[in-house]
DNA sequence: AGAAGCATGTAATGAGTTACATGATTTG
DNA sequence: CAAATCATGTAACTCATTACATGCTTCT
């Protein structure tokens, strides 16, 4: 159901295309939240409309349909965010990769984390040009809804991102203690894993 | 194909049956990392031993089967793990919810923000207590393994939590810096959503 | 002996992915 | 007019969830 509630959310904000909306899952949602393709955004866009959460308001060219929310899909989408499951879904297939590295022997466990940090360094970077730029209404947005969607969006990536990148170097600074200063040199890994950083 | 990572990835930690990994799952991955359930898990064990990158190392009690991971096994998850994908799936109910706040008004939409940073901060303290108490391998398992795999679910869990919790509570601001100081009264949401912190 | 939990599965359905297909519009 | 991109969809398949089913073992 989440998709149902995702496109209702997004449809909240403003109405839309099933191509508009895909591609703002794709700049939104997507990196955090839900992922979806386009071909599952169209039937989901059908099955909306088809018990009346969404209605088509404008047909336009190449049978392009405009989507908009109707006023019993703004209430469903409004019990749904004051319900939350007990145990809702998470898939994270990042996260995923990075618990199960203890499979790796350290010196390629470490490799993996490191590009994993620098990669998510090259996104804050990229997310803190973007708001500084002022094209995410980081500043602009609030002033009219405090919640805005990139608004909330951006805050989470400039927040969640540093912890990430944090862990990961804590991570390799686990790897480091045992490898080369905690037990004392065991194997060939011990020389250049150091002055790396 | 995530699904059939993570038990490989179990197996490479230790051997163990269907209902040992369901559990694992639910105590380590389930949170942050992948969701699934039992059933899926005993099929995915079946074709994992059909392929050859896993073996049924014992039959016990009431059909009981320990799995144990193969070579060929050990090797399919190791390149998976030194082979990033350049998108990875991402899916999170908890986020998704939090990114489609702007379609309640702000009184509720800081309701449920404030529920999920209490609830995000009574998970960081369960993680604060376990981990003090020793039973997760932060201090132990890392003495023998830097890579542990509750050392590392732990550590994510330390990082993030906070991260999650300030971020809610700055969303929270960003609402009462609007609707108590911002632009001056204007509805009736105005008063009570203060002191409420 | 009965209840609670251990342990494994099957069947039907729904959600999500991959590959394929089609045609309109805009840009060069 | 050719290429790129807009725009929407179908079909087949795999992955995941829900509900059902079964029998063993341990504890009281």
């Amino acid at each position: 159901m989440s998709l149902r509630y995702a496109l209702l959310g997004l449809l909240a904000d403003e109405a839309g295309s099933g191509y508009e909306l895909t591609k703002k899952f794709e700049q939104s949602l997507d990196r955090y939240a839900w992922h979806a393709k386009h071909n599952q955004v169209y039937q989901e866009l059908n099955r909306l409309a088809a018990d009346g959460l969404a209605e088509v308001v404008e047909e336009g060219a190449r049978g392009r349909k405009t989507y908009a929310i109707t006023e019993a899909g703004r209430e469903d989408l409004r019990q749904w965010l004051l319900n939350p499951p007990r145990t809702p879904v998470v898939r994270n297939e990042f996260v995923l990769r990075l618990f199960l590295l203890f499979a790796l022997d350290p010196k390629e466990a470490r490799g993996v984390l490191a590009e994993y940090a620098a990669s998510v360094q090259r996104d804050l970077d990229a997310l803190t040009a973007l708001v500084e730029s002022g094209d995410v209404d980081l500043k602009d947005g609030m002033l009219h809804d405090p919640l805005a969607f990139g608004h909330l969006a951006a805050g989470f990536g400039l927040h969640m991102l540093p912890a990430s990148r944090d862990w990961a170097q804590w991570a390799i600074a686990q790897i480091d203690e045992r490898t080369d200063a905690g037990e004392g040199p065991e194997s060939g890994a011990g020389a250049g894993g150091q002055g790396d950083e």
